[in-house]
RNA sequence: GGGCUUGUAGCUCAGGUGGUUAGAGCGCAACACUGAUAAUGUUGAGGUCCAUGGUUCGAGUCCAUGCAGGCCCA
């Protein structure tokens, strides 16, 4: 009967299926959380991911983290439940739409509404839901699918709304004018984390241009200002200087036109562009095109003598309307590059907009009367733009420059780099001192991978500043993996954290719920649908009809918050009548920094969800995700709780290809994660992705090193499986939980397993328990290849093979049953679906009696069971000592056996073992067995000590700070003792040396007396075993030797003959002298090795060709 | 330019609080083993522990500076 299933060579793979098949249909999940409602609850957030892409690999990576402690934590009886989540707005799903539907953004409400177009959206964010679910199954990844939260619905939206008006009543939103990083081809703002996304920052060559401002308080003087943007050059305002910073006139000629003048300059900075030696050059000399210019210096002032002076406007298309063209004083100008005097457009910079502000210097715009008034934060006629539109195009009145775009933003093949185009200009009117291509880091949009503008914006903005100190405070609650990414990546960032940017001016994400007077000074912001209802009644009542909503629909659930219908929603206050919504929408960080409370539609349902939920224990993501999630959720929850969202988390890396570089589609370099599970498995890969380095390290992603998991570790754990249901099977073996025999009543290797199995139970849980996935695998690997399996179960095959059922092989079956159920358990985490299969197929035949019963290992899954509890009172120091010592043994003997050319199957008199002490005695002899038969010895015996000759060191950790500077000296003297000199010190227990500059005494530990050697023998050693061998190779040990060959052969021919273990067999021996002998010596030996009834020597005609040692013969075999 | 991080064998990685001869697996080579065989054992080759300075009797480990890679920002 087939108690066990054999599995050989596993496809994992198939098994993955079977088992994905039986979670369904048994809803194995859901039981794991169901079945125990009052255990305490584990929680965990998954962080939404969108499905308008398709998932890589390195979501398997911080999936597979994911699911690890929520599985580990299911096992240490925690209630874990885990809501799938969809990020759904935002920018990436309205820019595929736009591709797709062959528009751009100012084509929405033109050639397409904004009801239609939103309903694109909605259609296309959910694209690839159905694969993003096959990964999450396939991969074994946990997760209620079923009920997921979608930040798009209405339930989200409202909770949303909820914490915006909890902000609001804080004081904590407010609107801003600022310069904000803008993407024009975007056509929206984006936030500071928005830009801290990987790979925003490019190396850009840009034209740059050092511009020559004519002073008009001096003759024939120009200021010169540095700017990488010469596009900026129009809107220029004023310039700045540090007032402490020396500058100097100077004369020369322009290289450009040639012409006499004087410039004006940092002097730190005057080599730059003046080289030393040219100051000898006559002026007079100087033709046009000479590449050498003379030039001069006349006279060096401090900044604050400059701030005052006027210039003229370089590129006078607009005139500002107040006073402008002054050189003003600027704290964050420095001599590190340009020319220490900083070109100022208000319009296109932070610093420039504050600095133009304190010193009252009008920006350069242009007015527009509005088109559409509903694009406006507030219900107004006209407004002042900058010279550049928000498609990122010069406006009319740039009139050599109009309708062109500062950058490509269009991708056109044919665009000429405007800035270009600017500093021709500049030099032909000898506005232009030099023009240079200068490389630089510069953010990009992380959509549309286009330069980003700075570029001045109204907004909503969270107040986020204010909570600095209580946020970094809070953060150091939380325990970070890696604890660098939260103390310093993060907390460095939370230190000097900005307002929150929340306004984008799209048309699919979460409306600003957020209404304004015609004057743009009074707000109401509303909390939730309920409210909005009751505001439109009350609208409805003072005359404002014609809206969108009725309070019905929206208390019926009939209605859709996006816009454009709240758009249209008008709002009553008595002291200023009608409001209009502020047209913003808010950023999507929001959104999912908001799930704690919103995947529970808080605080209009599931209040004691929400409680019991947050903060959660454990959420990871990638480091990415540093200033993204991790930061929305953390400024969120302190903002708002004053507590952290989260208790742990980890951080991980990236997933690179093998040689280092990022996976990408234009490398081609990507590995697809279907592919590998479908060739490999999911466990396979979910274990190579953890075992091989921290999940916050880079992983080198390389599918040989997954192969090498697949025959290492899988192959190995599965033939260890198959081992036992072989011989278990044959023998009809199961477990007995009235009748196991006690660990302290079986041999020593079985009581050497279970405490090194007591180890490692210990050894993992604590790994598990400090978010250390890589070191549990490790060491469940390491146990399962190295102690179980090379070790355990080769060492012990006898026991299973030989003979009937008895104690001996009880306690073996007993044993190993134990170690693969505890290890299936262990590993289960990391590697659900193998270790769903062998725990079923170990268990299969105890179930039904054991959930009668309620012990030993009821559960149908091994995500049912319970992690394995170590059993202190198994762990054996002892034991592990002795084995490790044995282990030393065989392997310095089997060296010994190589150097001299032995095979092992001749057997040997003797191995000799030195023993420092009886200790070791003891352990050396209680292993005697078995060192003699792996090193096929027929004895053991120990070598005493002072049958060896000693070597004397220093223990450098004592004597070092006792001796000091001495400890060289005493060194070598302790080399060059003889040995009677140290058995002299073994005896007396102290020793003293004369020394050049004194004699020092030594005593006790302060000596290590270690390598050893035995006169007269042939001896392996590594320091703390030492191993002899007799090699002497009688007569008789050779005809054993031979004997063994010969069951070699007999085996091996059985085995090309494909009998069962068990048959019985006749066996036919060709004559030849070289086996004669052995055979008739060995004859009962031979015949019981290989289950023969009868072995003869004769005449073989049919048979198969067999060699020993040069000795060529026939054999013959038949079962009986 | 700043923050964080990594640099140890051909490859992937270990190497608490400094302690002498720096380890493992894979790969490579040779030999062996064989009722677990897509295994296993033994041996070997392969290292200026990124560099330079410093602290120390002693540095892969601590400090400083630099170089190179990665991530995040200005």
């Amino acid at each position: 009967m087939e108690l066990y299933p054999e599995i050989k060579t596993p496809h994992i793979p198939e098994i993955e299926k079977e088992i994905i098949e039986f979670w369904e249909r048994e809803k194995i999940f859901e039981r794991s959380i169901n079945e125990r409602p009052d255990a305490p609850a584990f929680t965990f957030y998954e962080g939404p991911p969108s499905a308008n892409g398709l998932p890589g690999i390195h979501h398997v990576l911080s999936r597979t983290l994911k699911d690890v402690f929520c599985r580990y934590k299911t096992l240490q009886g925690y209630r874990v439940a885990r809501k799938a989540g969809w990020d759904t707005h935002g920018l990436p799903v309205e820019l595929q739409v736009e591709k797709e539907l062959g528009i751009t953004k100012k084509d929405v409400g033109v050639t397409i509404s904004v009801e239609e177009y939103n309903r694109k959206c909605r259609e296309a964010v959910m694209r690839f839901k159905d694969v993003w679910d096959r990964l999450t199954t396939r991969m074994g990844y946990w997760l209620d699918l079923e009920n997921p939260y979608v930040t798009f619905e209405n339930d989200y939206i409202e909770s949303v709304w909820h914490l915006l008006k909890r902000l609001f009543d804080k004081g904590l939103l407010y609107k801003g004018y600022t310069i904000q990083p803008y993407s024009p081809a975007a056509g929206t703002g984006l936030s500071s984390h928005e830009l801290n996304l990987p790979g925003c920052y490019k190396e850009v060559k840009d034209t740059s241009v050092v511009a020559q401002f004519k002073a008009t308080g001096f003759e024939n003087t120009y200021f010169l200002a540095w700017t990488t943007t010469p596009w900026t050059l129009p809107a220029n305002a004023a310039l700045a200087v540090g007032e402490n910073i020396d500058y100097v006139f100077v004369e020369t000629y322009n290289p450009y036109t040639h012409l006499r003048g004087t410039v004006v300059l940092a002097q730190a900075l005057l080599h730059k562009y003046f080289p030393a030696e040219n100051a000898a050059l006559d002026f007079d000399a100087f033709k046009a095109g000479d590449k050498k210019i003379p030039f001069r210096v006349l006279k060096t002032v401090k900044g604050a003598e400059l701030v005052g002076q006027r210039y003229e406007q370089l590129l006078p298309y607009i005139q500002p309307e107040g006073d402008a063209f002054r050189v003003i004083a600027g704290d964050f100008v420095s001599t590190e590059d340009g020319t220490g005097i900083v070109h100022i457009a208000p319009t296109f910079g932070s610093d420039d907009f504050r600095v133009a502000a304190k010193n009252n210097i009008s920006a350069v715009v242009v007015t527009r009367k509005l088109e559409n008034p509903a694009d406006a934060y507030c219900a107004k006629e006209s407004e002042t733009l900058p010279i550049v539109d928000k498609e990122g195009k010069f406006v009319p009145e740039i009139t050599d420059f109009a309708g062109r775009y500062v950058k490509n933003y269009t991708d056109d093949p044919d665009y000429v780099p405007v800035d270009i185009d600017i500093a021709v200009k500049l030099k032909q009117e000898n506005k232009a001192f030099k023009v240079e291509k200068y490389e630089h880091n510069y953010p990009h949009c992380w959509r549309t991978d286009k330069p980003v503008l700075y570029y001045p914006l109204d907004s909503w903005f969270v107040k986020t500043s204010a909570y600095r100190e209580r946020m970094a405070e809070i953060n150091k609650t939380i325990n970070w993996k890696p604890e660098s990414t939260g103390t310093g990546r993060f907390g460095n960032w939370l230190e000097n954290v900005n307002d929150w940017n929340l306004s984008r001016s799209r048309y699919w994400g979460i409306p600003l719920p957020i209404w304004a007077n015609e004057a743009g000074n009074k707000f109401k912001c509303i909390g939730s649908v309920e409210e909005l209802a009751k505001e439109i009644e009350y609208a409805i009542q003072n005359g404002v009809a014609d809206q969108p909503f009725t309070p019905e629909g929206l208390r019926s659930g009939d209605f859709d918050l996006h816009r454009p219908y709240i758009d249209g929603v008008k709002l009553y206050d008595p002291e200023c009548g009608v409001m209009l919504r502020q047209p913003d929408l808010i950023d999507v960080w929001f959104d999912s920094g908001a799930m704690p409370f919103a995947q529970h539609h808080y605080p209009f349902e599931n209040q004691k969800a929400f409680q019991e939920s947050f903060p959660a224990d454990f959420i990871a993501e990638g480091v990415d995700q540093t200033r993204g999630w991790f930061y929305t959720l953390h400024a969120i929850a302190v903002l708002l709780e004053d507590k952290p969202a989260y208790k742990n988390v980890i951080a991980n890396g990236l997933v690179l290809d093998k040689d280092g570089r990022k996976m990408s589609k234009r490398l081609g370099n990507a590995v697809e994660p279907f592919a590998v599970m479908e060739e490999w498995g999911a466990d396979v890969l979910r274990w190579y992705m953890l075992e091989n380095v921290s999940p916050w390290e880079n992983l080198r992603f390389n599918i040989d090193g997954l192969v090498e998991t697949y025959r290492k570790f899988f192959v190995t754990l599965y033939n260890t499986y198959g081992f036992f249901a072989l011989y278990a099977n044959i023998d009809g073996f199961v477990v007995d939980e009235t009748n196991v025999t006690p660990v302290e009543n079986r041999p020593g290797m079985d009581r050497w397993i279970v405490s090194r199995l007591q180890s490692l139970i210990t050894h993992v849980e604590r790994e598990y328990e400090n978010y250390e996935p890589t070191r549990a695998a490790r060491a469940v690997q390491h146990f399962v290849v190295e102690e179980l399996s090379n070790w355990y179960v080769r060492l012990n095959r006898r026991r299973f093979w030989k003979g009937e059922m008895n104690e001996d092989k009880k306690a073996a079956y007993e044993t190993l049953y134990e170690c693969l159920t505890a290890v299936v358990r262990l590993m289960s985490p990391i590697a659900p679906f193998s270790s769903e299969k062998i725990y079923r197929c170990l268990t299969g035949p105890i179930r039904d009696r054991a959930q009668t019963s309620k012990t030993l290992l009821p559960a149908d899954s091994v995500h049912l069971s319970k992690f394995p509890r170590p059993e202190a009172r198994y762990i054996d120091a002892e034991l592990d000592f002795r084995m490790e010592k044995a282990q030393a043994a065989c392997s310095l003997g089997r060296s010994i056996r190589r150097k001299h050319n032995i095979k092992v199957r001749i057997p040997l008199q003797k191995a000799m073992l030195v023993a420092l002490d009886e200790t070791e005695a003891n352990a050396i002899l209680a292993e005697k067995e078995l060192i003699m038969s792996e090193l096929n010895v027929k004895s053991v015996e120990i070598i005493p000590p002072h049958f060896l000759v000693k070597k004397a060191k220093p223990n450098f950790k004592l004597l070092g700070k006792k001796l000091g500077p001495k400890m060289k000296a005493v060194q070598s003297a302790l080399e060059n003792l003889s040995s009677d000199e140290v058995a002299a010190f073994e005896r007396d227990g102290q020793i003293t040396l004369a020394l050049a500059d004194g004699p020092v005494t030594l005593v006790g530990e302060e000596i290590e007396l270690t390598t050893l050697e035995v006169p007269g023998l042939d001896v392996a050693g590594d320091g703390k075993t030492t191993v002899a061998l007799d090699i002497a190779v009688t007569e008789a040990l050779r005809l054993e030797g031979t004997a063994r060959e010969l069951v070699n052969r007999i085996q091996n021919r059985r085995k090309d003959l494909d009998f069962d273990v068990t048959d019985r067999i006749r066996v036919v021996l060709s004559e030849n002298e070289a086996w004669n002998i052995a055979v008739k010596a060995h004859k009962d030996f031979i015949a019981s090795e290989v289950l023969a009834v009868s072995l003869e020597l004769g005449t073989v005609t049919e048979g198969a060709e067999i060699e020993i040692d040069e000795a060529v013969g026939k054999l013959y075999v038949e079962r009986v």
